[in-house]
RNA sequence: GGGCGCUUAGCUCAGUGGUAGAGCAUCGCCUUCACACGGCGAGGGUCGUAGGUUCAAGCCCUACAGCGCCCACCA
């Protein structure tokens, strides 16, 4: 062991465990302070990420892995790349959720409810439920791996974000934007709190009834027909409202009715506002206390407000003979009642979306209530002004809209709960009733001077708090250093779930409080869902333990599932296949260091630049290969493309460094040439090395553990002496002629593989063995490659004992053999005694069908003038050269299939270089136009293909430039375009209604408007497009 | 009722106007000196449907169909 605790191994053990190796770098990491932001560094540019509090209570679910998973990418990365990083961590104190686990907990354990133990001692049972419970969330945080700066961990209950609370209440109620007033809100009996808007759950498609009953009217003769889906609530009525301009109820309006169960009386009125004339009969009952239409109602008409169900759900007093009931035992009862009186008057389905509580899932009531508000629409603005501007910026894209719609339609939001857990609202009242609003408790009534006074006993909604997060964690209402280095944070990632609980009450606090946006960029993860598509959630039983994962397949497997699972748009279904096939990609990691500990005798470490190592075509493949790797994954974590990152990492580490390369390299390492072993060892050490780097974010503790192995066993102190310490790697120009002039020698071995495959031929029999294995090709480049060594290469990794390179357009023939074609080569295996002559005919004839479909497309296509005209000229070049390919590739084929026939004579060991006289001449005869006047028109065409290419572009930058505003044309007239089409439905049934008319009207004019508008923008962009 | 997203191989999904891809699964061969958590090879697609734009459409436009999500106070 060295001073890190990392075996000094020079072997590994043949898999890699990881149990083994993740419990062992957490607590190193974090002791050497990798974690922690530096709030004095202002060097480096920061790089700030506050994590999602998830419920202090709760344990992590995917959901949470999945965040953690992508915010550690993130934060690691930026690390490696020279930021100073900062991920703070915290909990919510979770009002509802919270309170309702420990009460149902002390049902469960003591049979008591929060009532029998009193506010203050069953407070205390919470704070020591959260010091229970609340270090599991951390823990679990730790074996995922989460680089999070653990000496800022934050709990919304702290003192600190506690006096933020208190601050930004005072606040915004002596800006009055905090107020307080009785009116109808979402009332949970089961929960027994008021909910804010966002809280209510819509059931869609609840199929309800629509049951219709009479009111007599009070002068005893006549009666109105009503119709409700709640029944109930007519214990509450205080009038009976119809459309003004209804002529079957003009004389009834500003007459009485009686309530046939409590005999109270009230009035007819005509409302306009509320009544559809066509919908039921006309006539709407109203229960200002109990409905929100009505309650605009009572306020238009000035009604009574008569509340008869109460806080419990059960019918108030006010209810009459009903008091008491169950408000839906009272709607069986009203129905019976109104029957038994003959006032019933029948029912019809009626579909309904129903208000359920997010927490308990009980049908909310509408209720009466005094509450504590925040203004809103002034907090709104700057935050719709922030996105508009750009200065916060959504990804994906589309999510802006839906910020946008809820922002531009917000509603005051309601922010007392009746809950004990959560953040006292700091307001007192004195005997008169006066309010003081206060930071702290005050001695004196502000308005009277009363010394007597008792704190408002409700909480704030937790998300009141959770709005302050990437603030009042850093320690405003003070101007710390930490809120200067480290906010606005750079990045908020999260799911697209809380982005109205949640990111946008951040936007309008952060803005309203620090005068600039919370964060830069919001990143919307998608949500985590079960193998079947199915939403997590613990009535469906199906939620996973992350750690159940990270135990069986690791943290790092986990991870990179996660990671590379994360497409923009698109939820997750996380199967576990997928995981273990991450799994067996760390083994793979692993046992490719394996490989390199076992070869790296003599290995000495050469400096910056792995380049100047490379000695053969494949070690500076391969280099080209790493930095397009590099590139790739840069890029793609630039564009929040985490799946992107995370297959160009795997598909480099498995499929170029392990397939490829190190199979390349064993010619070089089992080789007797200590220059080609030296070189191949710096070049796979490098490759390793790198790998580790890109991979690091994905799999922290595998790169780890790799990196001190790797670095132990080459000595190189050049190295930090952990992964954290070292420096990503950096995107920069690709060898591309390193790359591309080694792909021949691929395509000859996948070539022979190929036969091999198809002719089932294994590869420990040697191929070549008599006759030598042949390969034919054009380029001298090419040749001189083999020439120069890698001819032993493709032997070795085709299975080749004897190879023969010509420099030729064809092999030398010979009947009892397989040929295959690619670009620039031919390859001919011997197989005398071993062919089967129908198997490779047939073989030969599926080949040359392939071939013949890609040629009469390509020819198809080069013959039509309009593409060669108007296609740009590289497009043109590359399908003519594509055609050359197939042609040749066609023609070589055939004739090896004439020689299998027996229709050519031509022997063995021949070298054809003649076209033969069967196959037509691939190239046109000369044009008999002069070479000058050939060249001239050559150049003409260049140019005005050239000139043509341009205006193209051109146009295509324009296009792109207008593209939000076609968009929004397009939009605009789609809808106005339904708009209208709806109004003549609705204005050709039956009955003209008045409500139609209006919005045809208006649809009307939108719609010119906006075609006028369109027209405009598209002529516009059509006459630049032209002038070019 | 309004809005958003999705529809590509058996499954899960990438795909940025220019020859349809990956992983898993399937089939064949191979326990070859890093790895069977492995290697090599192969098969498999009318890109939801119908139109349109373009030399060229899985990709852009329109309509339709199916699936999913969010928002919404029509009794």
């Amino acid at each position: 062991m060295d001073e890190n605790g990392t075996t000094n191994r020079a072997e590994l053990s043949k898999g890699y465990e990881h149990q083994e190796v993740e419990a062992r770098w957490y607590a190193f990491w974090k002791g050497r302070g990798y974690f922690h932001g530096d709030e004095h560094d202002r060097s480096r540019p920061a790089f700030s990420i506050v994590l999602p509090p998830p419920n202090v209570t709760g344990s992590l679910h995917l959901g949470h892995a999945l965040t953690a998973t992508l915010q550690d990418v993130l934060v690691r990365w930026k690390r490696l790349s020279g930021f100073n990083t900062m991920w703070l961590p915290g909990t919510d104190h979770a009002g509802i959720a919270t309170q309702m686990v420990v009460e149902k907990e002390l049902k469960r354990t003591e049979k008591k409810s929060r009532h029998d133990l009193g506010r203050a001692e069953f407070l205390k049972r919470v704070w020591a439920w959260k010091e229970q419970y609340g270090s599991r969330i951390g823990q679990q945080h730790q074996a995922l791996g989460a680089a999070l700066d653990w000496e800022r961990e934050r709990f919304t209950m702290d003192e600190g974000l506690s006096r933020a609370v208190r601050e930004v209440f005072v606040r915004l109620h002596e800006e009055g934007l905090i107020y307080r007033e009785k009116k109808l809100i979402n009332w949970c009996p089961d929960c027994r709190t008021a909910l804010s808007d966002l809280e209510v759950e819509h059931e869609e498609g609840h199929q309800g009834e629509l049951w219709s009953f009479a009111y007599p009217l009070a002068e005893g003769v006549g009666e109105i027909v009503v119709a409700t889906t709640r029944p109930e609530t007519m214990l509450g009525d205080t009038a009976v409202a119809v459309h003004p301009d209804d002529d079957r109820y003009r004389e009834l309006v500003g007459r009485t009715v009686r309530h046939p169960i409590t005999g109270r009386e009230f009035p007819i009125v005509a409302d306009g506002v509320l009544v559809d004339p066509e919908f039921g009969t006309g006539a709407v009952k109203v229960t200002p206390a109990h409905d929100f239409n009505d309650f605009e109602v009572g306020k238009r008409h000035g009604l009574e407000f008569l509340t008869v169900i109460g806080l419990d759900g059960r019918m108030t007093a006010a209810a009459g003979p009903l008091a008491g009931l169950d408000r839906f035992e009272a709607r069986k009862e009203v129905k019976r009642l109104l029957e038994e009186l003959g006032l019933a008057r029948g029912s019809k389905p009626n579909p309904m979306a129903l208000g359920r509580c997010q927490r308990s899932q009980t049908v909310l009531e509408p209720l009466l209530s005094d509450q504590w508000y925040v203004k809103i629409a002034p907090l709104a603005r700057p935050a719709i002004e922030a996105v508009e501007q750009g200065r916060t910026r959504f990804i994906p894209e589309h999510w802006t809209n839906t910020y946008m719609a809820w922002m531009r339609d917000i509603h005051d939001w309601c922010i007392s709960r009746q809950l004990w857990w959560g953040h006292q609202i700091p307001a007192w009242y004195c005997e008169a009733g006066h309010v003081t609003v206060a930071r702290e408790a005050p001695s004196a009534c502000a308005t009277c001077g009363a010394t007597a006074l008792r704190q408002d006993e409700d909480v704030l909604d937790t998300w009141f708090s959770s709005g302050l997060w990437p603030f009042s964690t850093m320690g405003w209402p003070d101007r710390t250093e930490t809120l200067e280095t480290f906010y606005p944070t750079t990045v908020m990632e999260t799911g697209h779930d809380i982005i109205f609980f949640w990111v946008a009450r951040m936007m309008m606090m952060g803005l309203h409080f620090m005068g600039e946006v919370p964060f830069k960029t919001v990143y919307l993860h998608p949500m985590v869902r079960d193998a079947k598509g199915q939403k997590m959630s613990k009535t469906r039983g199906n939620v996973i333990d992350p750690l159940e994962i990270t135990g069986k397949y690791g943290a790092d497997a986990l991870r990179f599932t996660l990671a590379a699972l994360t497409a923009q748009g698109r939820d997750i279904k996380l199967a576990s296949e997928r995981v273990e096939g991450y799994r067996s990609f760390a083994n793979k990691l692993w046992n490719a260091t394996r490989f390199a500990l076992m070869n790296l005798e003599g290995y000495v470490e050469r400096g910056a630049d792995p380049a100047e190592a490379a000695r053969t075509a494949a070690d500076r493949w391969i280099l080209a290969r790493l930095q397009v790797a590099v590139n790739g994954t840069v890029e793609a974590l630039e564009a929040y493309r985490f799946n992107d990152a995370a297959n160009t990492v795997y598909h480099f580490v498995w499929h170029e460094l392990c397939d490829w390369y190190l199979e390349l390299a064993k010619e070089a390492f089992f080789g007797d040439d200590a220059g080609l072993k030296a070189a191949a060892q710096a070049v796979l050490v490098h490759g390793l090395k790198t790998s580790y780097l890109l991979l690091h974010p994905f799999m922290p503790f595998i790169t780890e553990e790799l990196w001190h192995v790797l670095r132990a066993q080459v000595k190189a102190d050049a190295w930090p002496d952990s992964i954290m310490a070292a420096r990503y790697p950096a995107p920069g120009p690709v060898d591309e002629a390193a790359d591309r002039a080694f792909g021949p020698v691929l395509g000859i071995i996948d070539a022979i593989r190929s036969i091999r495959g198809e002719m089932g031929i294994p590869f420990k029999v040697a191929l070549g063995q008599a006759t030598p294995v042949h390969v034919a090709v054009t380029d001298p480049a090419v040749h001189a490659l083999l020439g120069a060594g890698e001819e032993r290469r493709v032997a070795r990794l085709a299975g080749v004992e004897k190879l023969a390179v010509h420099l030729a357009a064809a092999t030398p023939h010979g009947p009892q053999s397989a040929v295959a074609v690619g670009a620039g080569f031919e390859v001919r295996v011997p197989l005398a005694g071993v062919i089967d002559l129908a198997a490779e005919t047939a073989r030969i004839d599926k080949e040359l069908a392939k071939l013949a479909a890609d040629l009469t497309l390509l020819e198809r296509k080069l013959s039509n003038p309009s593409f060669v005209e108007r296609a740009p000229v590289e497009v043109v070049a590359k399908d003519r050269a594509r055609v050359e390919e197939l042609r040749e590739a066609s023609l070589k084929l055939n004739n090896h299939r004439a020689m299998m026939t027996g229709a050519d004579t031509q022997r063995e060991d021949s070298p054809m270089e003649t076209t033969p006289p069967n196959v037509p001449p691939t190239t046109p005869a000369p044009t008999t136009m002069s070479e000058k006047v050939e060249q001239a028109y050559e150049k003409v065409m260049e140019k005005g293909q050239e000139a043509v290419q341009a205006a193209r572009d051109e146009v295509k930058a324009f296009e792109k430039k207008a593209k939000p505003a076609m968009a929004k044309a397009r939009k605009a007239v789609r809808k106005a375009v339904s708009d209208v089409k709806k109004a003549v439905k609705k204005a050709t049934t039956k009955k003209p209604a008045r409500k139609a008319k209006k919005p045809a009207r208006a649809a009307k004019k939108v719609v010119k408007k906006v075609v006028a508008r369109a027209r405009k923008v598209v002529k516009k962009a059509t006459k630049k497009a032209k002038k070019k």
